[in-house]
DNA sequence: TGACAATATGCCCAAAATGGCATATGTTTG
DNA sequence: CAAACATATGCCATTTTGGGCATATTGTCA
């Protein structure tokens, strides 16, 4: 039977095979539409974005956002840091990897929907003081209010 | 027919989201290590090429590598053409996303495994007659002996 | 037409990913 | 310390994915 011999050696070939886990694992972290949106905020803001404010710009689960967070953080791509109870996650700009991937996918990106996010997290960002996060989650009705208030001091 | 009712729902379900599939497509077609070896293939070698080809180079069975070939072209990053029995593969030039994404994996893809698997194909490809495929699998011993005799005609 | 070659696909199973919910963790503040 | 808040995670149910195998499909050629 040459298709046993055949499928044999494809398990040899298997064992030795030099990880390549990096870049795959990274894609993973693209392949997903709420992660891509995610990102997109990061790549298009360019800073430091706290958890309740994707949660807001998205109009998504909190657990939700943290749970893709993680896998993003995973592939290297983004990494957390804590102030007091924020946590703010920022592209790694460290690895090279990841700024050539972030470079192509400013203009790689350009879904409507995803202007459309920016646009929901830059009214989010209105609220921030002196550039950081001081509230936790807005609904909608209240993020508007509470921009009019702000305006008016 | 069942499969008629599938396809349907498919086109529904893909009518109402909002555009992004085309790039969810592509990064979920990238986040799997035979894929990204596949593509690499097209990717080093710029041209197009035929499943038996790519079965060798990479050592893995032809269902697997035409299976995951089926998830790349649903992507829209690879397109088939048929020769005869053959059917050749090439990267989409014609859209300009994938031209975009293909330059960017130029430079991204630099894993070893990914070189040793051009260098496999590269092999493989001896046994091309006027720049096309005349053979279907050959095993990695009676490859070697195929290219013996064919250098020394 | 029949045999054969190259490629694609249907079915099954196991593993992994995903969403939803409840709740845990960690931090600040009174 | 307790309470409140921002974030993370464990668990469950469901869906998706990938590998393996057998076989179907498509095309060639005698």
């Amino acid at each position: 039977m040459p298709k046993m011999a055949y499928v044999c050696m494809r398990l040899i070939a298997y064992k030795d095979k030099i990880k390549m886990n990096n870049k795959t694992e990274i894609f993973k972290a693209l392949a997903d539409e709420t992660r891509l949106r995610i990102l997109n905020l990061f790549i298009k803001f360019g800073e430091s974005l706290c958890v309740c404010e994707l949660t807001d710009a998205l109009k998504l689960p909190q657990y939700h956002i943290s749970k893709h967070l993680n896998v993003i953080r995973n592939s290297g791509i983004l990494k957390p840091e804590r102030e007091g109870t924020w946590v703010y996650y920022k592209l790694d700009n460290s690895n090279s990897d990841i700024k050539d991937l972030v470079k192509f996918l400013k203009n790689f990106l350009t879904e409507q929907q995803l202007e459309a996010d920016y646009n929901s997290l830059k009214q989010r960002l209105l609220l921030r003081e002196e550039g950081k996060c001081v509230i936790g989650f807005v609904s909608e009705v209240d993020l508007i209010k509470k921009i009019k208030i702000k305006t008016k001091e």
